[in-house]
DNA sequence: TAAAACATAATTGTCGACAATATTTGACTT
DNA sequence: AAGTCAAATATTGTCGACAATTATGTTTTA
């Protein structure tokens, strides 16, 4: 799909694995990072390792304190609440923006993306494979679209694993798979239309409900 | 004002160092950054250098490349006017969320700036003042009010250091000194109201003509 | 003369060791 | 027995040195 990973030194490496660790839950949340025993179990010096360290705590997956360490961020639904409010706002933008700026050749591949998602959501177990992985497909790609290149830094290295973690580690299947899809053809429709203020509406919409329907999941736990 | 800097350690303060210059152009825009150059020149061994470059990276002040080093971003007018669409978006929701969420002790505070930057203003050379810190400061505060803890960081710490970057580069003094502290005036009773929705508008509203203004006067320059 | 290939120099990446700070342990006092 | 202070231990911060990669300059060749 996209442009294959070039060459990347050992920080990078450790980076993608400790945040992979940290995004699934293998490394818990709220759980101090020891650096002597992550850098022997990664067969890593501690140089590299404190170097990852750096970037997990620029994307905001770990908080360090001097002289002490870094821990691994705790999860809340008061910081869920604070990322969406974040997305509502960034990614209305980026909507506004892709309403603007993108060219046909975009356009279509996000109708084909759409239909992609609705074939994949009859399958069994659609629901999960759709909020794991398609919705935010979807939304990576109207970023994409916007051609805003710190947006799309500020969504897609930033914000993006923050994100992940809540879905894998908060996230209940959600219930409106199919409301969401119609809600993202709207957007397309919006988008495809150049009527930027809609676009930006539209999204803005979609992305609180989704927010409410997580909130209101995560406040009257079922199981 | 905001609590006194705790101690920090040589990486804490190498960046610091580095990002004024940076931000200031004492250090010019664009140029490569030499690793040994800079250790020797500040007396500090690479391994701090190097942590304090990568935190210049999360702030997006330099770019990296594998093997290759670590540059000053290159300003342009494409990259402010993107900076300027992610505040409107950013800053709105910051308006919207202090005025649900401003205590009346915050508020008071937000008046008193108002009316010292009032003040300030009438002094010889106050529109270069209000230039170069008053309009940040009173977004600054709007910020800290919509207790969005989220949001204080993505401002406060990662796109604070970009706008004044271009503020001290592309700043030629702004000649909108007076509608922009009555645009915060507006601003201000919104949040007073608890007017959430009037609050961003108004908001985008005054980022969006500040912007504008930006952009004319670049475009077209003068001296 | 221009371009390619090689050798040299400089820069970034990686590492282990030492110093400074924080945490734990344990003895001692009240 | 509980609390306090001090020594001991472990963790983070800082450094200089070596390895790998990239940039430079020279020579060789078409």
């Amino acid at each position: 799909m996209t442009a294959t990973k070039q060459i990347q030194n050992l920080a990078d490496k450790t980076f993608a694995t400790l945040c992979s660790a940290i995004i699934t839950g293998e490394i818990k949340a709220g759980s101090k990072i020891s650096e002597p025993e992550l850098s022997a179990q990664l067969h890593v010096s501690r140089a590299s390792l404190r170097e990852a360290i750096g970037r997990l705590e620029a994307c905001k997956l770990v908080t360090r304190k001097a002289n002490i360490g870094a821990r691994v961020i705790s999860l809340s639904q008061q910081s869920l609440l604070e990322i969406y409010q974040i997305r509502e706002a960034l990614e209305g933008m980026a909507a506004r923006q892709a309403a603007e700026n993108a060219s046909h050749k975009e356009i279509t591949q996000l109708h084909q993306l759409l239909e992609h998602h609705n074939k994949e959501t009859q399958k069994i177990n659609g629901a999960r494979y759709f909020q794991h992985t398609g919705d935010l497909d979807f939304h990576y790609h109207v970023v994409q679209c916007s051609h805003n290149q710190h947006l799309i830094n500020l969504l897609g290295k930033d914000l993006y694993h923050l994100m992940r973690m809540y879905r894998y580690q908060f996230g209940s299947v959600s219930q409106r798979v199919a409301p969401a899809l119609e809600e993202h053809s709207y957007v397309i429709h919006a988008i495809q239309a150049g009527d930027g203020e809609l676009a930006e509406l539209l999204m803005r919409n979609h992305i609180r409900r989704s927010r409410d329907n997580i909130m209101t999941l995560i406040s009257e736990p079922l199981s």
